[in-house]
DNA sequence: CACTTGACCTGTCCGC
DNA sequence: TGCGGACAGGTCAAGT
């Protein structure tokens, strides 16, 4: 579900409702993967433990408490985190929202328990998402992190270290290529679809038969999309809440995703397609991206 | 080795 | 209305 533009949304709701607080509590609801599976000792390092800071890398969140240990977190397709500051309802305070939801329902993992009251939960329909409980310091020695590509949205990550980095996918489609983690960090569905449509390449062709002017145009449009999708709170198609529980805004300026059968905005006479390319769902305007041959 | 496909889960939607 | 199958924003492991 969430890419990084959603990722990085909800860190900042996180950053500025939880930081400063203290955990007193947790509850583990039918989970048979995610926290508190882990080897740590929870009350030890979770009970007492302060926020000290929130932060994100790639489409992972990074919960820093005092004991000197970390949450990490992936929501994958359907994961959600949630602060209710009193009581257990969220949802009701927002125009968008026509009912009141009590939590915990049944998508939810876990919870944690914070001393001024508030509650933290995460919930995870599909359940291909996890919580664990790292030293801090051995943060950086995950797998994943060791593997992951840079940051696509930092000043210093251009074209030149873009280039050669998904030209080691030369063989593949540059959808495919996008979507790797360990070429950049990030991309999911979505912002493929969009930053593929910015840069009027089809989804399917090979990465060798993308000249590098393209990949340079590619990643700003990648750029752009994911800077505008931020503004706008993230994309909520289906799941997807910040950390308050509020829907993000960015499909509504979407050009392709979600769109098919709607016209082309570049071409008012051009109906959007969906296609299937890197075994995902895929929405192309073909006279923006014509297959090359 | 590089690349593609299936699996992990549950819910929803679409066609018969 | 019921039922089967395809599909859903991500990532691994296994297969080719």
């Amino acid at each position: 579900m969430p890419e990084l533009p959603e990722v990085e949304t909800i860190r900042r709701g996180l950053a500025r409702l939880i930081v400063g607080k203290t955990i007193s509590g947790s509850e583990n609801y039918n989970s048979t993967k995610s926290f508190p599976n882990t080897t740590a000792d929870v009350e030890q390092f979770l009970y007492g433990a302060s926020v000290t800071d929130v932060r994100r890398r790639a489409k992972v969140l990074l919960i820093d408490l005092s004991s000197g240990y970390t949450l990490v977190t992936h929501l994958k397709m359907t994961g959600q985190i949630i602060i209710v500051e009193g009581g257990d309802r969220w949802g009701g305070g927002h125009p968008s929202d026509s009912f009141i939801h009590t939590l915990p329902d049944n998508t939810t993992r876990e919870r944690l328990d914070f001393t001024d009251g508030s509650r933290l939960y995460f919930n995870d329909l599909r359940k291909f998402g996890w919580m664990k409980l790292y030293p801090s310091l051995e943060v950086p020695n995950i797998d994943f992190m060791q593997k992951v590509g840079p940051e696509p949205l930092e000043d210093t990550f251009t074209s030149k270290e873009f280039i050669p980095r998904i030209r080691r996918r030369n063989g593949t489609t540059v959808k495919a290529a996008i979507l790797d983690q360990t070429v950049l960090a990030g991309v999911g569905n979505i912002y493929a679809d969009e930053g593929l449509w910015g840069a009027k390449i089809h989804p399917a062709t090979r990465v060798r038969e993308v000249s590098d002017a393209a990949l340079a145009e590619l990643l700003q449009r990648i750029k752009d999309v994911m800077n505008l999708s931020i503004e706008k709170g993230g994309s909520t198609d289906k799941n997807y809440v910040d950390a308050e529980g509020k829907k993000g805004s960015y499909l509504k300026f979407a050009n392709v995703f979600r769109r098919e059968g709607q016209t082309c905005p570049r071409h008012p006479d051009v109906v959007i397609e969906k296609i299937r390319v890197a075994g995902r769902g895929t929405h192309i305007c073909s006279v923006c991206q014509p297959m090359p041959q």
